[in-house]
DNA sequence: TTCAGATGCGCAACCGATTGCAAAAAAAAT
DNA sequence: ATTTTTTTTGCAATCGGTTGCGCATCTGAA
């Protein structure tokens, strides 16, 4: 059952024989090391070349006790912004010589405390997280705390002393964007969020409300909706909408799967948008410039977000990180598209 | 600059003197080795977990030679077939027990050499790959070749005698496609292709090929349009079809994004799809569902590729894949939507 | 009672790179 | 020429599981 059978690898000791130095001074020399004479050096990296020698990352890892490796866990991968988020990360790990594992928890509490708990048996150097959708407790990450492995979560995070958090204004976005439908003449806006159990959710309804408020528009608990956000939710947030008797003229969607996926079924029943029923996202998916009329959004940066990420981590785990950074906040942009726009 | 220290590790032998037996024991009972007494291997993982024990799998991995980790070396990940497959990659590798390490080459021939040597150095036991457009070379893969690393090849693939590679029937699916657009009426159809190293681009454009030939549809060297198949490609692509001078009656785009992208450009300069000019896609992506009119494409199932591809690898490597698999086809559909529908 | 064959466990080598410490060699100072 | 300092290099231990081999102990058959 073993499979694969791996041929005899060049190792240090061999280069060393070839050399008739010592072992040390050739895992000095590969590493650069200045306690070993320059043209040494040269030979042993010339040498090391020429004998199809193979750094084996085990041993070392065994020796220094770190990995060089990032764990990442999010829900899912495949989402246009968690797959740009990734890209970003993958990006910049690469180029300062680290590795990614990634695994999805699927937004269940579950998974994710099993793939924390995996991460960590791998001995990931630190853990990149955003959080589920069920997620309530922090006990899964006791060991990775217990261990002071460094922890910086993105998007959807946990406010805790001693991680790092990457995110955006959530409320201000949140506000924003319906000041703008307010601002068009909405006046009964529909906020379709997702749980409430995360920050980017809650604070993009707070950031509602405030707004509502503050302009003096009344808010009704049943004009709040929450779904799973997901590719099909259109169907059950108008269900919703005609289930609570009048119609809605304005909605803030959390994210721009659902406010598209709604969009398609307001069509569908004759309702005009925006002239009827204005509708803004959140996110800047592409599917926004393509949906008919173009989605008014928020532009979420998901690559910067995870280049940020990935560069905050690395810059702990290598100790160049002196300030005791807690919370980094990426810029934000409304982005006005014909969905949001009366005509009137 | 060493940033986090990491705290001492209770080890086996941390076992082995508190029950007061050898390590070795302790080793085969943690695995549950049969050569120990069971009731003995209850109380040693009994013991382990009290006593907070954590496997080493860097000392494992030295000494047993795998690593069980798969490198990935594709495109890109912010795509969302890419995601999707990915996706489903992680899911089958994660139940069972392996990790994937994710690369991307951007497309670049370059960077995929860098990737496919760093994973190669990282000694992943076995390469999942989708290849670059640029590639033409295999050399990059010749020290992964030497140490016979299983590679499974998928979506974009290269046909090798030792690998495996997962697709599915991009000529069959580029016929049914242009016969489709031929059926609707289409007599003069233009083909948006990908870089024609690529066997997905080039099976596509030859089953589009043959099928104008069985219908007698003559063919044109200027009806084929190669682009970056992005999401700004219409521009581009559009270009092209007015400097053609006559425009055509029927377009097949060998993804969703490029003639979404162009749908979007056709509509701005007042022709109409699918009367004017029909459309096929090829991806199935969500965004053909939104685009209006709706994309006709075709389904690609990427989930089921990523889970084929890691769960084959997976045989290979517990070597429970008897057979000799060369090439494993899976089902695609021509899904037909709007776009291509003419009236007439 | 005796002895072949299981069964259960431990010894010790091993995987390959890293690193503290000391020795050796070279360079500089006296 | 001798001592001090600096630069290079090597020794040997270490990281933590894994595994071939051999020694006990035990079971059951002769």
């Amino acid at each position: 059952m073993t499979g694969m059978k791996k041929k005899a690898e060049v190792t240090i000791y061999d280069i060393s024989k070839a050399l008739n130095i010592s072992a040390s001074t050739v895992s000095r020399g590969l590493n650069n090391n200045p306690r070993v004479r320059k043209e040494l050096r040269k030979k042993i990296m010339q040498t090391a070349r020429e004998m199809g020698y193979q750094h084996n990352k085990f041993a070392a890892n065994l020796r220094q006790k770190r990995t060089r490796t990032i764990g990442v866990v999010i829900p899912r991968i495949d989402s246009h912004f968690m797959s740009t988020v990734i890209s970003g990360m993958e990006k910049v790990a690469n180029t300062s010589g680290y590795h990614l594992l990634i695994s999805q928890s699927e937004e269940s509490a579950a998974l994710e405390g099993a793939n924390i708990e995996a991460l960590f048996n791998s001995r990931v150097d630190g853990l990149l997280v955003s959080l589920s959708y069920e997620t309530k407790s922090m006990e899964p990450f006791s060991n990775i705390f217990r261990k002071d492995i460094p922890v910086v979560f993105f998007d959807r995070v946990h406010l805790c002393s001693n991680c790092v958090s990457v995110v955006i204004d959530n409320f201000r976005a949140g506000y924003e964007a319906t000041i703008h439908l307010i601002d068009q003449g909405c006046r009964k806006i529909v906020h379709v969020g997702g749980s409430m159990n995360r920050n980017v959710y809650l604070d993009r309804f707070r950031g509602y409300k405030q707004a509502l408020e503050d302009r003096s528009v009344e808010y009704d608990d049943r004009n709040l909706i929450i779904t799973d956000l997901g590719d099909e939710s259109g169907v059950v947030i108008l269900r919703q909408l005609l289930s609570n008797g009048s119609m809605p003229d304005g909605i803030f969607a959390a994210n721009d799967n659902s406010a598209v996926s709604l969009i398609c079924e307001l069509k569908k029943k004759g309702y005009r948008v925006p002239d009827d029923i204005a509708v803004a996202g959140f996110n800047d998916d592409p599917v926004s410039r393509i949906v008919e009329p173009n989605l008014t959004t928020v532009h979420y940066p998901g690559k910067a977000m995870g280049e940020v990420a990935a560069s905050t981590m690395i810059r702990i785990l290598e100790g160049t990180q002196y300030e005791k950074v807690n919370t980094i906040i990426l810029a934000h942009e409304l982005i006005i598209r014909q969905s949001s726009l009366k005509s009137g």
